[in-house]
DNA sequence: GCGGAGAGTGAATATCCTTTCGTTAGCGAA
DNA sequence: TTCGCTAACGAAAGGATATTCACTCTCCGC
């Protein structure tokens, strides 16, 4: 019941840490003056500070900048037609925690720099990938979007769904939007549940929504296991996952699946999912993806040569690879 | 499709912004040495780390931790002008009882964070919050206050009384200060007795307190009736309260009645209280209110927009309804 | 009950960073 | 070429922040 996913040091401590802060980074107080407004002393303010990096609750990071592998993204989107490409560089030596950060820190950069204020973003929460880049973004002092709504069903278990709204809400918080959730699973038995789900009035609501979107952010799935996948409860069942692969199968958006030529897989699967359909994805003017990593490759391609995505964000690596093929 | 023009510095500057931010924020390394090393200025460093900021090459993130609600803490200060406000995390299906626990408990952290030790501190002894936040402040480590005065006289019956004075003396050993006891029943029969009461001379000694105070924590009272309030022996017989609400009452600070919207409620009643006057709590630099849940909503209210507190600490969802507003 | 290590504090100060200021370089127009 | 304008620069001044210092208080082992 108690939840301390995070840090460690005492409830009121946390508290103090983060509000001392918000307060110097984000709305760039002096340490004086934090100290004043608190009643604390500027020594105070400013130790207060390092343990909160020192923690974590306060991070800094270092994107390598967009931008500086122009040449690559050119050619990349020229390639396969994107309208725009963003490479991040990441040492090649890199684990994959690393590799998410910085395709996180990346993609964020990107939003930062392209949202206008009146976009509405349809957004595939459950993807490790997208988790990062939400960790990343900074709160906008303007208004990023008008609402963020997610794409698909809840995946996995009930916990894992409520992580995924939460990614969601903080989203939407950032960005100065109104979330839009789906309250239903993913997922389910059977076609005729999904059907009537559909007819809900709250889903309804929400496909509504799905036709107005000006932009989707989403991840891009490998279709072999995942740790991180499986970690979030799997949607496909093992012999599922056998057959796609039997048909050439090689990664999906949004749970819908293709093949490395970006063709769509039919399936059994497609009729119980609750998601966009992918005609409405088409029909979403920005479509940027997000992946990277040896192991997401071939599905990148897929989701390039079928045009699922009109934006890529990935790393210098994959980049490389997708360039030379 | 417009190609949404994305902001890239042009420059090969960018790769020089990432590498002086890197070894600024990743190897620690200071401007000057960083200038040293690239054989740029000083100046130019600071200027360059400035740039990297502004482009989003560099961010900084605060996260904040579940149960933390530093927004909506902000809005509050925000919208009625508090120095701080801190906002307890509850249960929303919590019964009374929990709900003085965890103001208690925030309290108690609030001001373990805060007082600095050279402190004086008047408090409103009869309060059911104030209680639980004494019960809650068990492990105070350095000296957190010099004196700790009562607000008022001693309200009910004896027994009620001699349990108040009880409270004073557990804070002022908690902290480390002086107990100040008033000697005198909160609330006498007639505006005579008050007087004289006042010209003896412990009281004068008391008022000469309450003129050095730095600090007050007061709970704040709801007008209706309330168990608690019946079973701490009621100070307003019901014609009386009857009267004040008729005049708008909402809530009261120290025997100190206010209206919705802040304004004093001016009554028979002032006369006949031995408390410190109105006048005087005003003058108090820092001024700590403690409530929350629903009952006390419209109390919260007045005392905010009167700005009879400071500071608040309350509930989740008080503090949502009150931010609404 | 007596050191003594250790943690934490605010004031003062040392250190580091930002900004100002005067200057120069680059560039286009006259 | 000269003038005007802007951008960019380093030196130095001025601010902001980190750290030192002296001190207090607790905790622990003796």
């Amino acid at each position: 019941m108690p939840l301390t996913p995070y840090t460690r040091p005492a409830d009121g401590q946390v508290r103090l840490l983060t509000k001392v802060a918000r307060m110097y980074h984000e709305r760039g107080v002096r340490q004086a003056d934090i100290a004043a407004a608190l009643n604390i002393s500027q020594a105070k303010v400013s130790r207060l500070l390092k343990r909160a990096e020192s923690v974590g609750i306060v991070r800094t990071i270092v994107t390598v900048a967009p931008g500086v592998y122009a040449e690559l993204e050119e050619q990349l989107e020229e390639k396969y037609g994107l309208a725009e490409a963003v490479i991040v560089d990441v040492d090649p030596e890199a684990d994959e925690g690393e590799l998410l950060a910085s395709l996180g820190a990346g993609a964020a950069a990107y939003l930062e720099a392209t949202l206008s204020g009146a976009d509405r973003i349809g957004v595939s929460s459950w993807s490790q990938t997208i988790l990062a880049m939400v960790d990343r973004m900074r709160p906008f002092t303007v208004r990023g979007a008008t609402e963020v709504v997610q794409l698909l069903g809840g995946v996995g278990a009930p916990e894992a769904q409520s992580h995924s709204n939460r990614l969601l809400g903080e989203l939407a918080r950032t960005l100065g939007a109104e979330p839009v959730y789906v309250q239903a699973p993913g997922v389910v038995g059977d076609p005729a549940i999904r059907d009537s789900l559909l007819q809900d009035p709250s889903m309804q609501e929400v496909a509504r929504h799905w036709n107005e979107l000006t932009m989707a952010i989403m991840g891009i799935g490998s279709i072999e296991p995942s740790d991180a996948l499986a970690a979030s409860g799997n949607a496909f069942a093992a012999e599922e996952r056998q057959a796609l692969l039997d048909q050439g199968a090689v990664g999906d958006i949004c749970h819908r699946i293709f093949r490395a030529d970006g063709s769509l897989v039919r399936g059994a699967l497609d009729d119980r999912i609750i998601a966009i359909t992918v005609d409405g994805l088409r029909r979403i003017p920005r479509r940027v993806g997000i992946a990277g990593g040896e192991r997401k490759l071939e599905a990148i391609h897929g989701a390039l040569a079928g045009d699922w995505v009109t934006t890529l964000v990935t790393d210098l690596r994959s980049a490389e690879a997708l360039a030379a093929r």
